[in-house]
DNA sequence: AAGGTTTGTGCAACCGGTTGCCATGACCGG
DNA sequence: CCGGTCATGGCAACCGGTTGCACAAACCTT
C-alpha cells in the first residue's frame, strides 16, 4: 500500500498537518522540522493523493479533452499542443475519444466532472442546449463552435472556404460539389453557409456524411455523377477517400475532378497527388484552449483564427 | 454549484446514508424512500462525486492509457478497441501521451496514480526498473515490453520480422538495412534481434531513429549510401520518410529499393506506393489490456499476439 | 402472545488530505 | 521584568461520499 499522510506524521512524530504544511505551505513550517518530514516522506515514498486534495481545495489541476474521433489525424497536433501548454501551467491534460456518438460525449463529460478543473470539447456533437446545462457542472472552453455566452476556439472556417472556392473559380470551376460532414458539425454549416453566399456558382450539395475516408468512398460515385469539376470536402480524410474512390472509377485528380479538402493533416501531404488543402491552425488552437481555459474569469471570450489555403496538387484546371 | 449528497438528503428529510445507498445498494432501501429520493436528485441535479466516491472505495472506474506519441497513427485503433472494450466494462479510459520523453511518462503515471484503477502502459520508454517501481502505487499492463512478473500485452514482432525477411529474401534481397526507433524501444530490439540470428543476410544498422517521418527522412540519404536494396523500417512513418526521402533523391521504390515498414497505419495504405508492412494487431492489443487489468488478479499473465505480412507495392525484386 | 427474523434507517467512523483557529513558548523592546 | 509579537505546530472541522453497526418497527413463526 502506498504511504499516506498519517504514515508519514507518525514516522516523524508530528502531526499531519504539519506534513500538509510541509507540502502546500513549506513557508510556514520551521525548517528543521520540514527537512525531517521531508526525509520521512522520501523514506516512505509518499506522494499526496491528489484526489483527496482536490476534495478540500477544489482543484485538480487536471483538465479533460474531448474529441469526436482520435483516430482523425486532425486533432493530434492539437492534442499535443494542448498538453504542452498545460504541462507549462502545472496541468495535466486527459483525452478522451466520443466515437463520434453525444450519448458517450455526455457520458464522457459527467465522467470527468469534480475530476478536472475543466474540459476542452473540441468539435462537439451535442445539442448547444445540453451543453450549456452541462456547462453548470463543470466549466468548459468550445472548440470549433459558437455557443452564446461559452469560451471557443474557432477557426475561421468561412475564410477558408471563401480561399478554395476562389481558387476554384480562378480555374474555371463553375459546378461545384460540396461534401459536408455531420449533423451538427458547426464546420459543416459555415461551409454551407459561404457557398451558399458566394455568387456564379452551381452548387450541389452531398450530405451528411462520415467525416473518414469512408465518408468520402461511400459518396464518390455519386460525386462524380453528377457532372460537377470540382469537389470542396468537409476534411481531408474525406478527401482522401474521394480521391480514392474516383481513382478506382478511373477520374483522374486533378485532371478530371479537382478536390479540396481541410484540415491539412499529414496523410493528405504525403498522398499522390499531395492534397490541396484550408489548413487549420489546430496548434494554435490547442494553446489557445488551454489558456481561455485557466483564465476562464474572462468568461465568454471567443477567439478566432486564421486558416490558409495550401495548394498543392489536387486541383487544377477546370475541363470543359 | 453542484448539489452534494447532503443537499439531497436535507430535501427529502433523510439521512445522508440513505441517499448515498440508494445509489450504491438501492435493495437495502425501501421502494418509497428510493423513490421520494430519486425524485429530489433528479429534481436538483445530483449526481454523486466520483472523486469522493473513490476515497473511501478504492475504486474510480478509469483506466488510464499512456502512449509515447497520439500523433503516430499506430496508437488511435488501439486506444479506441481500450475505449470501447472499458466502456462495456462500466470504465472510462483517460489517454495521456509522454511526448517520447521519458521524464513526461514518469510524472503523467504519478498523476494518474489515484485517480484511475490501473494504467495500460503503451511503448513505454521509461526503464524497466522504474516501471517496477512504480508499479508499486498503481497496477500496470504494459503493451509491447516484457517486464518480468508484470501483465503485458505482446505483439509478435519477431514472427513479423522473419516474415519480413524471408520476403525480401525470396526477393532476392541480401544486402538489408535495419533502421531501428529510438532507445529502449522493446520492438527495436526483437527486430535486430531476429535479423541477427537470420543466415545468409548482409545487415546494415541505423539508429537510434526518432520513430516517425522525420527520422526517416533523416536516414535516407545514409540508408542509400550503404548499398543495401532494401530496408526494414522500424514502423511505417519511419518507412514512409525513408520513401520520400529516397524519391527526393530520385531513389525509386521498390524499382531500386525495397521498403517494408511495421504497422499498417492508414497513412501507409493510402500512400504510392502502397506499403508493404509487418500489420499489428493494435485493436486486439487494445481489447486484451483492458481485460488483463480488469481480471489482474491474474498477476503477470503475459499474451501474445500475432502479427501478418501484407505485401503492396514498396517491395519488388532485387536488382543486382 | 412471546420470541426470533427481517427490513429499513440513522449514527458515526473513515477515506486522505486542507485549513482556520488557538495554545504554547521564544523573543523583543521598554 | 513584564506585556506584546510572532513563529510554530496541534486540534478539529470539513470536503463528499461509503459502510459496519445498532436499533426500532414490522413480519413471521408456533
Amino acid at each position: 500500500m502506498a504511504a499516506t499522510i498519517k504514515d508519514v506524521a507518525r514516522a516523524c512524530g508530528v502531526h499531519v498537518s504539519t506534513v500538509s504544511r510541509t507540502f502546500s505551505a513549506p513557508h510556514l513550517v520551521n525548517p528543521a522540522t520540514r527537512s525531517r518530514v521531508l526525509a520521512a516522506a522520501d523514506d516512505l515514498g509518499y506522494r499526496p493523493n491528489r484526489a483527496a486534495r482536490a476534495l478540500t481545495t477544489g482543484r485538480t489541476f487536471n483538465m479533460g479533452l474531448i474529441v469526436a474521433d482520435i483516430a482523425n489525424p486532425f486533432f493530434p497536433p492539437l492534442i499535443k499542443a494542448a498538453q504542452a501548454q498545460a504541462r507549462g501551467r502545472d496541468y495535466h491534460v486527459f483525452v478522451a475519444d466520443t466515437d463520434e456518438d453525444p450519448r458517450v460525449e455526455e457520458e464522457l463529460i459527467r465522467t470527468f466532472t469534480k475530476q478536472v478543473d475543466g474540459v476542452l470539447l473540441c468539435s462537439p456533437r451535442l445539442s448547444n442546449k445540453m451543453i450549456e446545462r452541462l456547462a453548470e457542472d463543470v466549466p468548459f472552453v468550445v472548440v470549433n463552435r459558437r455557443i452564446k455566452g461559452m469560451p471557443a476556439v474557432l477557426m475561421n472556417v468561412a475564410q477558408g472556404a471563401k480561399l478554395a472556392l476562389e481558387h476554384l473559380a480562378e480555374l474555371g470551376h463553375r459546378r461545384i460539389a460540396l461534401v459536408s460532414g455531420p449533423i451538427g458539425s458547426w464546420t459543416s454549416n459555415e461551409m454551407q453557409g459561404v457557398a451558399a453566399e458566394t455568387p456564379g456558382l452551381d452548387l450541389v450539395f452531398f450530405g451528411p456524411n462520415q467525416p473518414t475516408e469512408g465518408g468520402g468512398l461511400a459518396v464518390a460515385a455519386d460525386v462524380a455523377a453528377c457532372g460537377a469539376t470540382a469537389v470542396l470536402a468537409y476534411n481531408d480524410l474525406v478527401a482522401l477517400g474521394l480521391v480514392e474512390g474516383l481513382a478506382a472509377m478511373d477520374i483522374g485528380v486533378p485532371d478530371q475532378i479537382s478536390v479540396i479538402g481541410f484540415d491539412d493533416i499529414l496523410p493528405g501531404r504525403l498522398n499522390r497527388p499531395k492534397l490541396t488543402t484550408v489548413a487549420m491552425p489546430a496548434v494554435a488552437a490547442g494553446r489557445m484552449a488551454v489558456d481561455l481555459l485557466l483564465q476562464s474569469g474572462g468568461e465568454g471570450a471567443t477567439v478566432t483564427l486564421d486558416t490558409a489555403l495550401i495548394v498543392r496538387e489536387s486541383t487544377g484546371r477546370a475541363q470543359r
